[in-house]
DNA sequence: TTATATTATTAGGCGTGTCAAATAAATTTC
DNA sequence: GAAATTTATTTGACACGCCTAATAATATAA
């Protein structure tokens, strides 16, 4: 088995548009894609063969459009990445909702793993720790730079229970 | 005048590492854009065309190469996005500096200049209010939570007091 | 200064992603 | 169910941006 190519932006955009609109209206159409993504059929149809080619969305001519589970999955996590940022512009940059939504579309595309991943964890602390002092402890997460003294950290205490009820 | 055209991410790679190469070295030959960029030098003149066209690079073939005016304001706007996002990345993330690099770099070409401007303060509160507690104020900026108490943030108190001098 | 090595350019090809126009299939309306 | 409308597909074109291979210019060494 290859290792997966690169998804282009284009493409990734044509998941996440089919995704949210089955689960708006059950399947995909190429004209409500198109609309979406503001984009002429044919280019649809274009984009259709080469989702289906790499196996991520179930294609027949004239058919509803729908996602492979593999299409399905890179669709969530474009989905993610988008909520991701849009989260971070609005909870920690207050930006507002519509510029949040527009910057996040624009930039998902290009934004690593890692990055979403600190970014996950950030907006975490903001929203638990509203006083911030966010502090980044390897392995862990944020945390406040009071984690060990009385009213410090919510979510460091979250994590010392977590771990005691493993026990 | 008719508005410029939106450069592709591609000519801002160019920009950019014209303007790194011309302040390490001078000015910049073909061979050390191709280095830096990965490309082959083929491709180095056809950016170099591209860019000569829109006024953006001083191209004669075999000559050296410098940005105009127009382009060297360019590439400093993609520079200052580049920074912008890696000192984030290393300040509020605790990303590491070439993680924090790379992911500027794919990050730098598709980041508003809302949104940079709100990072620039986030970084700038950080590295001010280490406590946090960041709450953006229309207007003005970041200031943390207890801007009129004592002890409170000292971003705010600059503030203050600059508008005192500027009476 | 002539031969050699390096660097740059041109020419042509390929993949991606868009479009417009022509055509074909499906759906709706009568 | 036939005609009209809507939707989808094909075809061919074009812009971008990369590549390789061939060629031309420049720089270096003998």
């Amino acid at each position: 088995m290859t290792v997966a190519e690169e998804l282009s932006a284009s493409l990734e955009d044509y998941l996440e548009a089919i995704h949210h609109i089955a689960s708006e209206k059950g399947a995909s159409k190429a004209k409500d894609i198109a609309l979406r993504l503001k984009v002429r059929s044919s280019s649809v149809t274009g984009a259709l063969h080469a989702l289906a080619k790499r196996g991520l969305a179930n294609y027949a001519p004239y058919d509803l459009i729908t996602l492979t589970p593999e299409g399905e999955k890179l669709a969530l996590d474009v989905i993610h990445r988008h909520e991701a940022l849009r989260d971070f512009f609005i909870t920690v940059l207050s930006v507002d909702k519509t510029e949040a939504d527009d910057a996040a579309c624009k930039m998902e595309h290009s934004v690593s793993p890692e990055i979403i991943e600190r970014i996950v964890q950030f907006v975490k602390f903001v929203q638990t720790c509203p006083l911030g002092g966010a502090e980044w402890i390897e392995g862990k997460g944020f945390f406040c730079e009071h984690k060990d003294s009385e009213g410090g950290c919510p979510l460091y205490k979250e994590e010392k229970q977590d771990s005691s009820k493993e026990q």
